[in-house]
DNA sequence: AGCTAAATGCAACTTACTTGCATTTAGAAA
DNA sequence: TTTCTAAATGCAAGTAAGTTGCATTTAGCT
């Protein structure tokens, strides 16, 4: 699934933000309804800094703390992927990633095929999540 | 493939450590042989750590200068899973990991199935690498 | 044995993230 | 609509993992 301009899920307006934060238990401060709604704007995954960069201004504890309360009520999922650092993105399609080891440039894969490759769930007594990240050149960094 | 006691891998005995670093045009320094060498006697992933604290004594620059220049020449894998810490583990067999979201215990799965699910690389020029990992609760964890 | 590029190791730095604690604020109650 | 309080924020300081600069040491050629 690909969300493009024109086409943004607009939670926060069909609903009203305020409402969903009442829903979960949640203040609806105005710091949590804007980092959710650069989440609203902004498609992909992102860094705590490149969040930070998208918004008016927002003390980097607020966002840590901020992050994990969305990632725990889970508004939001946090990716680790081969950089070591964490990317957070809204939590609504189920997909992987394509990752260019040269500029990092993050795509969705939208399609998921690994329910065939769960039996290893057997090992465990059950598995909650599963991660397959793809890497290599993407065509931009191939030509320069 | 699993590693157990009695089937080591002993690359630095069969072709001599020394002509391996002198093959690949780097100094057989004590402090290589000693890390390679802790690849050699644990198996498993390890964080960089956990290779310090099974080795006489090693200074953590040199630990982690060593292991880029391992991974550079393919003696072994960095591994990003869940945790934001960095892991590595000798490059032999492929294979991806079970890991458990409570201890952090991790296990290979050895089948590789990811071949079907590489269409994808359309999307970019190539596709040098991939990541599977799995993550859930551990029996011992379950019990608990 | 002597030479030199490569490798090491100390100190200091950086980056990503966390913790402690005093101040502020959302939103329920009066 | 003011009052109250737990929840949330924001500053300062701390931590953990990893990096950089630079002087010293060493592998392994000659």
């Amino acid at each position: 699934m690909k969300r493009h301009h024109g086409m943004k899920v607009e939670i926060g307006k069909s609903m009203g933000m305020p409402a969903l934060f009442k829903g979960i238990g949640l203040k609806a401060t105005a710091q949590r309804q804007e980092i959710l709604q650069t989440f609203y704007d902004n498609e992909g995954p992102m860094t705590a800094d490149q969040i930070a960069a998208k918004m008016s201004k927002v003390d980097m504890v607020t966002l840590y703390r901020t992050l994990e309360t969305f990632v725990e009520y889970r508004l939001i999922k946090k990716l680790n992927l081969s950089t070591g650092i964490t990317f957070y993105e809204i939590s609504d399609t189920h997909h992987h990633h394509i990752v260019c080891s040269k500029c990092n440039l993050i795509e969705e894969v939208d399609s998921c095929e690994i329910g065939t490759l769960v039996p290893h769930s057997k090992k465990f007594s059950f598995i909650s999540e599963h991660s397959l990240e793809f890497f290599g050149i993407c065509k931009s960094c191939a030509k320069s």
